[in-house]
DNA sequence: GATGAATGAGGTTTCATTCAT
DNA sequence: GATGAATGAAACCTCATTCAT
């Protein structure tokens, strides 16, 4: 019956692990990185501060936890989208929306985690150590397939495919400080999301016809 | 007699206070907003710690001043374009530039202030609490000028020119942290703010002649 | 049947302990005493944290049977001097290299006890409570025969032979700290010893022949 | 009327100097060195615990601080003994007197400070880093003159001078160890320090006429 | 009897701020 | 106004021990 007690345990461990989790994303967006302290975070889970070192080694593991977590969902989509026989316009308008759409609905998280990770200089470079270890790379590297392919097949505009998908990035980040998480928690961020769409569509992809 | 006193005691205020900001910078420059304490400040400015507290109320009450004071030679130079009977396009553009070649110079200053006030909550407040005290607003108001301009004389695409302010800014903002943050110190950062400029101006202003 | 079992039983446990043992001295050996924590030296033995307090009520009993266990040898071979109608001198002389062998090879683990021993006062009135706990107390038992002895019989010097034990040991415990312990791991310690042989020797016994 | 002032600062900072010394010493001799924490320190010398910061970088230094002040008294005699024109054995005795005096008076105090400097891995490096770091290395070096002339003169018996001061600190070391700090607090050393003075002199020095 | 996740008291250190001189 | 020693709250992390399975 050893079956059946190991299988208990991971869904218990599994449980602790994302009540962590929820009680991480809860303060960081009630208090703001700040009031992510070990204590706080271990009452807020309902453990003891222990505990939680046996699931982080230290606080940058929960910030890396939280952040490959939080961006799980949004990487699975990206890297489903075939880009076989399609449109780069049109990819790179369906990838946009994957990942706004995600920035809207995780904006304080996301926020948080981005400011940690860019913050702390041991981070950064543990973040660049290994490239597979930025969380988020696999997005990184699918849209840089695209940006490639819309400069190799002329439906954008000619430049560095790299650098044209790092201005991406940097864009999105910024969107994410600057404006959604600026904005009132009510506010409808449906305009904002319409003028960034505009700004990266026609600022990657030559006049024409875009999606009306 | 008073009022010579009076005046040097304003030349020293402020010389100490410049000392202060040179020191400040420096400390965020090598070492990052972490290590900038009061300790380190006062002891780099060569004052004595309760000094600091003489000439700023609180340490963020610093961090707003290194804001203010490190942009506004940038403010200045935004402030004096002169809007009249010029075309949106090039302005905008002129504008990019200045604000462009400001955040490579300043980059670890900006990118470490930028951090703060987006960071702490309780700053965050007081920078909204009243629009001016907003480091930079300056620049935001001009440049929402700009783009009025430009959306209603057709020379930018149509769209809500304050919107379209935002994401300016927003973009700007991340390039701020993702890129030149990023790059390695002696990186030329040329083709970056090529391709920053590249989707910038092609994102807001409909196809036909740019800047060659 | 279950004499059978019983055996089995004892050989498991005893198994375990052994385990211990040599899982506490590696540690010791490679990290010093701060590197013995109770999660180390299970995963070290291989068996569950919780098994170890099957077999030891708490850290200090551990301590407790290292000491024991690493003194056994030597213990029975002082014990099995046969005193009878031997020269006190000689007795001293080979209990003495008895001792200061299993020193040599046993340095660090013998450093790190005799330190935890001195160190944790609840430890030391537990090892006083009853003399018989003391570790090592055979040893010095016997020893102060021969030492009662070599006074009587006019061999050592007149003193009171109690005394003279206990300066005899207290060398020993110096010798071990500061001595063999400080001494790079590869050191050869011979001249050391003699050094110490001679101190002794000549020390306690008044001039004459010794082991030349 | 700064000299005054620069005084009265002088003043109170040794002042608590003396308060963190007396009251570590206080803790060690009824605690041991486990109830030396950094918060028993700064209450029971009725300061703030960051206080304790300001006068010491850490723990380390603060045991450094104690082992070097309750040595200062003993360093200072034994180095004005005098060697030239005098006997070895005569000088040998003396400081023997001098260091068993000292070593009764603070017998806990010391006993503490041994067990810390020889049990911290970092601080034993720390100690060994530069010969002159290690405390008491003065009392060492003047020793080792001591034997030199002894073993040169004839007036102790042949042997490496250098390996008989270590055995003879060695020695001295066990003794605070075993004998001074496991004896009762109130108990009579007297017959202790005989003793010990008996196996140091006889040991060294050829049988012939010591001091009666 | 074995297991190892959970516990939480306790340790060291940092640093913004105060205040007597 | 300048000084800097004192403050103490608060952070991170360790680890001996317990106990449900």
């Amino acid at each position: 019956m050893p079956r059946l007690s190991d299988e208990k345990k991971a869904v218990l461990e599994s449980m602790t692990r994302e009540a962590l989790y929820e009680a991480a994303v809860g303060i960081l967006r009630e208090e703001g990185l700040q009031g992510l302290t070990m204590d706080r975070l271990a009452a807020s889970a309902g453990v003891a501060k222990g505990t939680v070192y046996n699931y982080f080694r230290d606080k940058k593991e929960i910030v890396f936890f939280l952040a490959e977590r939080s961006m799980e969902d949004v990487i699975r989509q990206v890297q489903a989208l075939d880009l076989e026989g399609r449109d780069p316009v049109e990819l790179l308008e369906e990838s946009l929306d994957l990942l706004l759409n995600h920035m809207v609905e995780k904006r304080k998280t996301l926020g948080a985690l981005f400011r940690t990770l860019c913050e702390d200089v041991e981070m950064r470079e543990m973040a660049c150590e290994s490239r597979n270890r930025r969380p988020g790379h696999e997005i990184r590297e699918k849209m840089t397939e695209i940006f490639r392919k819309g400069v190799s097949t002329g439906r954008f505009r000619p430049g560095n495919p790299v650098m044209m998908n790092a201005v991406f990035h940097a864009t999105l980040h910024g969107i994410i400080h600057e404006f959604i998480l600026h904005a009132d928690d009510d506010a409808d961020p449906s305009e904002a999301v319409a003028a960034i769409k505009d700004l990266i569509l026609h600022g990657f992809c030559p006049e024409e016809k875009k999606k009306p």
